[in-house]
DNA sequence: AAACATACTCCTGCTCGGAG
DNA sequence: CTCCGAGCAGGAGTATGTTT
């Protein structure tokens, strides 16, 4: 059956239509016993003809629910943004939430949320500084708001911290602990936690690094620094990425100067993705497990208030995971020579 | 007399406790 | 087994009061 005009049905108009009460709708339409089966099919049917959509506003206005999560996410281009957002999205469906999501200004996020009354919104944190707007918006959104990866915790919002220095450490580990004792460092120079976790486990393994080793990801001579330290006497025989993007980047400088990996080096880089498994190496990660991630989120997100009380904020640190791969393997004295 | 401020009533689509 | 009607939040519309 076609709708002439755009004026939504409501159950009324089903109920005017089975000549019984919209009340009698509303339960038949949510299976409720206290309608009989026979007018309950009759009802169904009905509604289906009608195309009838229930209107999710009248619904929270009684049920104060909607089982709709917002999310803010940045404009972020990489890997690891795509394949969180999937899992986010993934996981929500099967805990019966449908997820809508705004790529914007997130105090203006934040409000149209309010607006569409969403139960909670979660967003992947990406400030520097929490612009006052956004905090003062939170105040005003009545559900629970999840800042996710963020570096600080956020006054009146639930937190999913994520231990990168822990990652790094863990990183650091595993190549000592494959005989390597040079290592090389590649990413970017303000990212004072990683650099902080590498940095203990320098000290902690006694490994073997200098300064000279750093390879500024957004510096202008990032393939010249790779080919200085990789050609000459005493080269590295190992390297931590600290980002997808930074491993791009050091596979075509790699390419130019032909080192190889693992054979003239081991490769070890932050941010587990599928994709990572996937390459013509396959690479050896460490970093909070995605699928970690997006279940501890649903989890603190869904959580019930508990006694009545406004619960507290919560707080959570998604550790880190080492998968090792093919592109980290045990020292060989080889490994030195420098590469021509 | 016109302009503005405040108070109230109605309406929306749906759920749910209780009455018939 | 079905119906009645209160009540949820808030925008729109109307009525009344107060200030120029």
């Amino acid at each position: 059956m076609r709708r002439v005009n755009f004026s939504m049905v409501t159950i009324k108009d089903i109920a005017k239509a089975a000549g019984v009460n919209h009340s009698t709708v509303s339960r038949a339409l949510r299976d409720d016993s206290r309608v009989s089966a026979a007018m309950r099919e009759k009802i169904h049917t009905i509604a289906k003809q009608m195309d009838y959509v229930p209107n999710l506003a009248a619904k929270k206005l009684v049920r104060q629910k909607t089982n709709f999560v917002g999310l803010i996410w940045p404009s972020k281009e990489g890997l690891f943004f795509y394949n969180m957002n999937l899992q986010i999205q993934r996981e929500g469906v099967k805990r019966g939430y449908r997820v809508m999501q705004i790529m914007d200004d997130p105090t203006v996020s934040l409000q149209a949320f309010r607006q569409f009354g969403v139960d909670h919104v979660m967003f992947w944190d990406v400030f520097t500084m929490m612009p006052a707007s956004f905090a003062v918006e939170r105040q005003r959104f009545p559900g629970r708001v999840l800042a996710m990866g963020g570096i600080n915790r956020i006054e009146g919002m639930d937190w999913l911290a994520v231990d990168r220095s822990g990652a790094l450490l863990m990183a650091v580990r595993h190549l000592t602990e494959l005989g390597h004792r040079r290592l090389a460092y590649a990413g970017n120079k303000n990212n004072k936690l990683k650099i902080y976790g590498f940095l203990q486990g320098i000290a902690e393994c006694k490994a073997d690094y200098t300064p000279e080793h750093f390879i500024d990801y957004f510096g202008s001579t990032f393939e010249d620094d790779v080919r200085h330290i990789f050609q000459k006497q005493d080269r590295p025989t190992a390297i931590i990425v600290d980002s997808q993007q930074c491993l791009f980047r050091l596979l075509r400088a790699f390419r130019q100067i032909r080192v190889r990996i693992p054979e003239d080096v081991s490769v070890v880089v932050y941010d587990d993705t599928p994709e990572m498994s996937e390459l013509e190496i396959a690479f050896t990660t460490v970093g909070p497990s995605i699928q970690d991630l997006a279940v501890k989120a649903w989890d603190i997100v869904t959580a019930e208030a508990g006694t009545g009380e406004e619960r507290e904020p919560v707080e959570e640190v998604v550790g880190a995971t080492l998968v090792s791969r093919e592109s980290a393997i045990p020292f060989r004295p080889e490994m030195e020579l420098p590469v021509t």
